[in-house]
RNA sequence: GGGUGGUUAGCUCAGUUGGGAGAGCGACGGCCUUACAAGCCGUAGGUCACAGGUUCGACCCCUGUACCACCCACCA
């Protein structure tokens, strides 16, 4: 860093040269504050729409990989389409995320030794407001560190007013459609969190438990106590609220129960045997105890036999009054323990089984979450879910990679009912009112209730205590955030949005639910396209979690981070010692120096590249230094390019007559090419190829050759002043489309090159964000100038093996003398000496013609030519032999394989005639190669 | 129990209608060659998971197997 201050970069900025080396510390954020001061993001023009809308992270949250990657996959489509002179919206905003931020102020008030309820509702939220402006600004500080270009003026928040218009007209009409019903049924129940959760926040693992069977004798009158059947259970404490024990009916072993009465052990209550075919006679003894209030399989079958349903649970899972005394006011896992012991004591415990389960947590609290039975309020999804999954089996909706589609509609399918009341306080409140006698009325307000079904003021009314689950809200996103219920001008243009860009993981959560509640109220799709990309894992596949360390924060990886802090950040609040130490080790051994500051264009690239088709990202931190690399090259061949042309005519106004070398038209082919491969990319949302297609042009063609190819032009006399100004013309020219080009990828890295060049290159414009985006033009792809500047290319490469596998310095200029049939290969040579000459660092280059003396050589082909340097000296006998052998046996195997080939008659008379003859073509081309290094091998053979 | 994706160089991954296996990083050797040592030049390295099949010809198409990852499902 020592001799590239951030003062030398300011001087750039003033017209000065860039800086030697490129620090994208010293550029991002000033050009970033730039570009939003001078309101460049916000939709212009009256080209096609084009809107994405941002999946609005968590208003409270903190930028993750998983962000950096889908934010720099956006940013990258809304620039292209902006550059193509679309009329281009990205949507932002935040999301008010109900669960997720309630819980971090419940845990800061826990701090201070409080509880929401010590503070009251109102209270609460205000709590949650401040909270809100007080940390609500980092996800979008950090979004617009990754140089995203969304347009913060209609920047939108789920709870913000507008959206509350939204939530109220989608709830009232729903209801008023049938769509919406309040009932009560067994739910999913956080009692950490005391809220009903719907079926997509439970999260099932097998986890290791235990089967107890436990005796239940049968009544007196029965038999009982000594006649007992056994049941297998995997939550004895339930049993407290059994109603019945059901068999199977054609289970042989039971006939003559069925219809008999069992006594409930430590409860005494009388509850019936009955016959239901979902007992599986299979499994344990046969026997299942029945709870109807806290299992769901259990409810469904006390509601076939007319079962009582026994609550015996309050909302944290303590015991409630509904058992016997003892046991009441008990925690669930500690009923369990004391049930067991009392069984056991009871002589009823028959055995204890090891027992695989899956265990039904909540994703937000991770406590087991309990069948509980309350007043809900759900979605009828049905029809719903029948007109979504018409629409993207016609589709009007496409999925990006296909495969996401399937997983789409087998979830609709099955689709169970929404429930969406959840006993929060931060969230949309429902707006239902309840009288005395607990009938409801929905509407707008308290007011409006009442105007609407004419109540006095006699009759007292009280608001439903719940809010909306999140996702009830995010569902209107693409239409709500536009203006909607107004049918604004926004809405006009922007909706149906083009493109969602979106993890698999929210298909369900939200993906699905915009589809129906769009469809329902817009009759139109919310976006046309689902981009769907995978999870952003450690280089080792790893999900990146606290709990295992390995989790990277994009902006560390733009900003650099010691290994100190680092450390800190990764171990912080971690309980468990050992945990800590390994995390410590884990760290210091892949981070031994902290991490480089590598800025957000390379940051981006590295998304870009790793970009494939949907599955899982495998960020390697090595990756992001190469392409931290690739925009120091870009910022070098900046400046030779500017050090070469500027204060030069580099044909900017078009006025001076120039020609244009080889070099410059084979370039300029190529670029064409690379254009259309870059678009081609980001159509297909390959941005591995797209970036891919441009590294390997800036870095190999561009740079590697072309700057080379460039040098003998502009600094001998050779050539003409119309040469060196084409050759300057098409050096700012390239330069400047290639940065437009890459813009969408490396937007800092480009806007910065971008102000120097593009004057040069006769570009205007305040921004390289408004420049037009790079198009193919056919008419400047040279398949000639492409053919020749190949066969350049393998003859200085040819070279430049023989110099390197003899070791001979790079410094020693070498005679050349080149041998062959052709007079392409003759013409060519002389064409383009000046260029081997300098490329390939020669004394001098020479045709042999027929008859010559030809002394001792190294011998490399180039195609049918021979490529010859004098050995006089410089090269080694051995050596020499050694690799004329290798490239013979290469040869030989070639030639055996496809003699061989061409020896089948099948695949000559089966195979088409174009590779037939191909193959027999390049047959007689490796024979005469053979040949010819045969030959030499026999000449140098006689010297040693 | 159903379903999806994956298995290609030491690592991370491309491979376009079936016709001579590629990139980046890493490794090795040589270079401070006047844009760039965050660089330049060159080299090595693969039974394309396994087994069958179709075909003149298979990384690619078909069948099966193994392993990895993920999604869905009510087995007490």
């Amino acid at each position: 860093m020592s001799d590239n201050t951030s003062a030398s970069n300011s001087d750039a900025a003033k017209g000065g040269s860039l800086a030697k080396t490129y620090q994208p510390a010293d550029i991002e954020q000033p050009r970033y504050q730039e570009w939003e001061s001078k309101g460049y993001f916000a939709p212009r023009g009256d080209g096609d729409p084009f809107c994405v809308m941002i999946p609005p992270p968590n208003v409270t949250g903190y930028l993750h990989m998983g962000h950096g990657f889908q934010e720099s996959i956006m940013d990258c489509l809304i620039r292209y389409h902006r550059m193509k002179g679309d009329q281009t919206l990205w949507q932002v905003g935040t999301d008010h995320a109900g669960i997720a931020t309630q819980m971090v102020v419940e845990r800061l008030l826990g701090a201070e030794g409080k509880t929401r309820h010590d503070l009251g509702r109102e209270k609460f939220i205000e709590k949650v407001w401040e909270w809100k402006e007080h940390s609500g600004g980092q996800i979008t500080r950090q979004l617009r560190r990754l140089g995203a270009s969304p347009d913060w003026s209609t920047e939108r928040f789920t709870m913000d007013e507008g959206f509350y218009e939204a939530v109220q007209e989608v709830f009232i009409r729903l209801y008023e459609d049938d769509l919406i019903y309040r009932g009560k049924r067994l739910v999913n129940w956080d009692p950490a969190l005391k809220t009903a959760v719907s079926d997509l926040e439970v999260i099932s693992e097998e986890e290791d438990g235990k089967l107890w069977h436990l005796r239940y004798p049968l009544s007196e009158a029965d038999g009982g106590p000594e006649r007992y059947l056994i049941v297998a259970t995997t939550r004895p404490e339930t049993m407290l609220g059994d109603t019945a024990v059901a068999v199977n009916p054609n289970d042989e072993r039971y006939q003559d129960l069925i219809g008999k009465t069992i006594t409930l052990p430590m409860v005494g209550r009388e509850i019936p045997i009955i016959a239901d075919d979902y007992v599986d006679p299979e499994f344990g003894t046969g026997c299942v105890k029945i709870t109807p209030a806290h299992d769901f399989n259990d409810y469904e079958m006390g509601q076939r036999h007319s079962l009582p349903m026994i609550n015996i649970f309050d909302d944290t899972a303590h015991l409630n009054d509904q058992v016997p005394e003892k046991y009441q006011s008990m925690e669930r896992f500690a009923a369990r323990k004391q049930l067991v012991e009392d069984f056991e004591a009871a002589g009823l415990l028959e055995k204890i089984e090891p027992h695989k389960l899956k265990v039904p947590r909540g994703d937000r609290s991770g406590v087991v979450i309990e069948p509980y039975l309350t007043d809900q309020w759900y979605v009828r999804t049905q029809p719903l879910a029948d007109e979504a999954i018409k629409t993207v089996e016609g589709g009007d909706i496409q999925f990006v990679p296909k495969q996401y589609e399937n997983m789409y509609f087998s979830w609709m399918r099955d689709i169970q009912d929404w429930c969406i009341s959840r006993q929060l306080w931060w969230g949309h409140r429902i707006p239902a009112w309840y009288d005395a006698d607990g009938k409801v009325y929905v509407g707008k307000s308290e007011a409006d209730v009442r105007a609407k079904h004419n109540l006095g003021g006699d009759i007292t009314l009280s608001q439903d205590e719940d809010v909306l689950d999140t996702w009830f809200s995010s569902g209107l996103w693409t239409f709500g955030t536009l203006g909607w219920p107004e049918e604004t001008e926004r809405l006009k243009t922007f909706h149906p949005t083009s493109v969602l860009v979106t993890g698999f993981d929210i298909i369900f959560f939200w993906v699905a639910r915009m589809i129906m509640l769009t469809l329902y109220f817009r009759k139109e799709v919310p976006f046309k396209t689902v981009y769907v990309h995978g999870l952003v894992r450690d280089s080792h596949g790893q999900k990146m979690s606290k709990s295992k360390g390995n989790v990277l924060d994009p902006i560390d990886l733009i900003d650099g981070i010691e290994l100190p802090p680092l450390l800190e950040k990764r171990t912080a609040g971690m309980m468990q010692p050992q945990l800590k130490a390994k995390i410590e080790k884990q760290t210091k051994a892949e981070f031994e120096d902290g991490i480089a500051a590598y800025g957000t264009d390379a940051l981006r690239f590295t998304y870009y590249s790793l970009a494939s088709t949907g599955r899982d990202i495998n960020f390697d931190v090595g990756r992001i230094e190469g392409f931290r690399n690739f925009c120091n090259k870009i910022w070098n061949a900046a400046n030779y390019v500017l050090m070469n042309c500027e204060g030069k005519p580099c044909g900017e106004n078009g006025e001076s007559e120039y020609q244009l070398t080889l070099a410059d038209r084979w370039i300029i082919a190529r670029l064409q090419q690379t254009e259309a491969a870059v678009i081609e990319g980001i159509e297909t949302y390959r941005f591995d190829l797209a970036s891919q297609a441009l590294y390997s042009f800036v870095w190999q063609e561009y740079c590697s050759w072309y700057l080379e190819l460039c040098k003998p032009v502009l600094n001998s006399d050779d050539y003409s002043a119309e040469q060196k100004l084409g050759t300057r013309r098409t050096l700012v020219r390239v330069l400047e489309t290639v940065l437009r080009l890459a813009h969408p990828f490396l937007p800092y890295v480009t806007e910065e090159i971008w102000q120097r060049v593009a004057p040069l290159a006769g570009a205007s414009g305040e921004t390289i964000m408004y420049a037009p985006y790079p198009q193919a033009d056919a008419s400047k792809a040279d398949e000639q100038a492409i053919a020749d500047i190949e066969w350049l290319k393998e003859v200085i490469t040819t070279i430049r093996n023989i110099r390197g596998s003899m070791n001979i310095s790079p410094a020693t200029k070498l005679p050349v003398l080149c041998k062959g049939e052709s007079t392409d290969d003759q013409q060519r040579l002389s064409a383009n000496s000046q260029f081997l000459i300098k490329l390939a660092n020669l004394e001098s280059v020479t045709w042999l013609s027929a008859g010559d003396e030809i002394p001792p050589c190294a011998t490399g082909l180039a195609g049918d030519m021979e490529i010859l340097v004098p050995m006089a000296g410089l090269i080694d006998v051995t050596a020499e032999m050694a690799r004329l052998d290798k490239e013979i046996g290469k040869l030989n195997n070639e030639i055996k394989r496809l003699s061989g080939k061409l020896g089948n008659d099948k695949f000559v008379a089966n195979a088409p005639e174009a590779v037939v003859a191909k193959e027999r073509e390049k047959l007689a081309d490796y024979q005469t190669s053979l040949a010819k290094l045969n030959d030499q091998k026999a000449k140098i053979s006689s010297l040693a």
